[in-house]
DNA sequence: AATATTACTGACCATATGGTCAAAATATTC
DNA sequence: GAATATTTTGACCATATGGTCAGTAATATT
């Protein structure tokens, strides 16, 4: 998902890159807000300001296009929890873990909203990449947590659950914005909204695993 | 918007009545798993075993049945959380929170997928909804957390975040179930996975909330 | 038993939908 | 700059969609 330009290849520096990007991303949103089903090519073409047929000159169907959404929405999920190993400081990784998946959701929440349609429909399109990709690398996150609870750096708990917490808590903001806000009485998701909603979710997730919360030094 | 069944109407009480309690619960299927857009009549009445110009019969439009669908579902929603006061003790209202939004989400996850659908795509039903009732009633559970804290029965945290945690963390499990079994390696939402789920989000938000686990007694 | 009311249904309609195609525009190569 | 390959698009198509309607079956009322 990252968005740099990745395309050193010649012939994509031309005008049909910039076009299958647009077409990527408006129908990123798309999909997002109406899920597969509910999603209408022609409200996707307008999005991406271009005639319909010029989508399907560069994804044949519908269900081309919506699984290279996916395949660029997984590729970035859920790297900053990646680089923690049992040596790692918990606290350290597991605020980390939250603050970068909390600036995912407010910076592409169309991604979380269309990764929780796709899971809400039974996951249709991704059930083979839960068991293949997703369950290998729960468990390893797992055995890098459970590390952590023998070395007694946290209390005992359950590592698979600590993560689903995690992921909930924070995709929340991106797939319940509109309640958030609405019950927040804010307006948007803004830096302040931001910051008070990480510091909250990362002393709650440390204090959740017996770790003592940071406290101002000064 | 109270889903108790206001029809003591005679005439209700014949097979028409039967229908349309069908025609609910079929909808409710379709509308949580392919959300407004996505749902098909056809494939509605199909889930419902009656012809499609039944459903119009007893519902206009598909708006119309949407609508009634959702009014159905929001009546009973968080009334777990409702007879906790200040005088109440946290750690069990709070548990009694958890385990009654878990419940519901193991019960009924339609309910739960299909309100999610409806924020993921902005809340366009229920944009009212969430200002006038849902907001009043957030408040007023905050200042009964609130109170908690006053008392010093639990430490200083922020009421509305916490409300927004339980419901993500239990909303999870309807939402995204088919991602949380296969990461579990679970086949089915069963009463195993259930008492390990509520045990463990009892016990964290409990730790959360600087309350002490119960440590079992014998 | 006759009538009125309610509940249901097969056949149908206007429109929207995903997708196609031949032609036009644009870029690339020789 | 002619020839070729790539990209774009207006017009179009078969089908699916939400919804209607006239008529039938069932139920309640008289």
């Amino acid at each position: 998902m990252v968005s740099l330009d990745l395309s050193n290849n010649p012939s994509d520096s031309d005008g049909s890159h910039e076009t299958k990007q647009k077409i990527l991303s408006a129908a990123k949103n798309e999909f997002a807000q109406y899920g597969f089903e509910g999603a209408r090519m022609q409200r996707l073409a307008n999005r991406a300001a271009i005639p319909k047929p010029n989508i399907h000159y560069h994804f044949k169907t519908k269900q081309q296009l919506y699984l290279a959404v996916l395949e660029q929405i997984i590729a970035s999920w859920n790297q900053a929890f990646n680089h923690a190993t049992a040596e790692s400081d918990p606290a350290e990784a597991l605020e980390t873990f939250v603050r970068e998946k909390l600036n995912q959701a407010r910076f592409d929440p169309a991604a979380s909203r269309l990764f929780a349609n796709e899971m809400i429909q039974g996951a249709p399109n991704l059930k083979h990449y839960l068991s293949t990709d997703m369950r290998p690398w729960v468990l390893d996150r797992s055995h890098v947590i459970l590390a952590w609870v023998r070395a007694k750096k946290i209390r005992p708990i359950d590592p698979e659950r600590l993560i689903f917490l995690v992921w909930s808590a924070t995709q929340h903001y991106a797939d319940f914005q509109v309640q958030a806000l609405a019950l927040l009485n804010r307006a948007e998701f803004d830096d302040s909204v931001a910051q008070e909603t990480a510091d909250f979710l990362v002393d709650f997730v440390l204090r959740g695993c017996g770790l003592q919360p940071k406290k101002p030094c000064e």
